[in-house]
DNA sequence: GTTGAAAAATTCCGCCG
DNA sequence: CGGCGGAATTTTTCAAC
């Protein structure tokens, strides 16, 4: 399997457990894992002092909250340098979940919902557009999301 | 805001609470929410039972885990039509963690984390590129992932 | 890594506005 | 009916081994 220093197989079996449903509760991980409950408490203690968990988060529906459209935004940038610049004034557009310096195409690439297209339409032309530093963007509009799991390491 | 029936501005707090940290009990919640703590259970309970909440998760870094690279695949099909096709047998790839139907300059747009470059291009070479239907892929490659967050709807 | 016990949270239910 | 409060149950958390 995975070689990585300080991280064993039972540490994997409680992230992979928790990571498909973060309230399972530690004692029933432990029967699972075979393991007690307090070692299970210390594993996660330990993986998040690493940085290996971050958190934890709820997986939201969002088109159940009226955000229907979820989109990809590929972006050039006039010079790739200016990537942190505009990176932060990214970050101040609440529409965009995660923002990505990428290889390949683009420069930039960012994950955004919006209600509507024409809320869509409004984020890219007075939001997006008017950033400097950025040359055009592409948009990718998701139809369907066939798949939104976690890495299976066991 | 946001208009979405049987969903009030307390359930959206509560939501945006959860989604930054789900472990965060209750109780705790209801304080800042100014309801009580079997209020704030209620609520949950409804927002599972109309599918606004699917769960919960660990947020992970994968790099800790030995997964240095994220990377994303614009995947061209031969025929859109084969989308379900296709996205059936990514489904079978463990690297690969989301799957888009787009408009755009893709058909599909994929999601996935790898050990190294090397293991990137073995999952290229020997399961995607062996896909019936696929006609070509483009990697973007993530050299830097800048924010990861969920919506803020207050 | 385990155990066990104190503290805290969850969960349920009857009551009230 | 939706929200509250309290009580039983479960879980978390921590110290000692």
């Amino acid at each position: 399997m995975n070689k990585v220093p300080g991280i064993d197989e039972i540490d994997l079996k409680i992230i992979g457990l928790l990571a498909e449903d973060a309230k399972i509760p530690y004692t029933e991980i432990a029967k699972k894992v075979y393991v007690s409950g307090g070692t299970v408490h210390v594993r996660m203690k330990k993986l998040e002092e690493m940085g290996v968990v971050l958190g934890s988060s709820l997986k939201i529906d969002y088109s159940k909250l009226g955000y229907d459209i979820s989109a990809f935004l590929g972006i050039y940038l006039e010079k790739s340098s200016l990537y942190n610049q505009v990176a932060e004034q990214l970050k101040n557009i609440p529409e965009i979940v995660s923002i990505h310096y990428t290889t390949g195409n683009y420069n930039i690439f960012v994950k955004m919902y919006c209600k509507d297209t024409n809320h869509l339409k409004d984020v890219l032309h007075d939001k997006v557009q008017k950033i400097d530093g950025i040359e055009r963007t592409e948009t990718l509009i998701t139809l369907e999301e066939t798949l939104n799991r976690t890495i299976k390491f066991q």
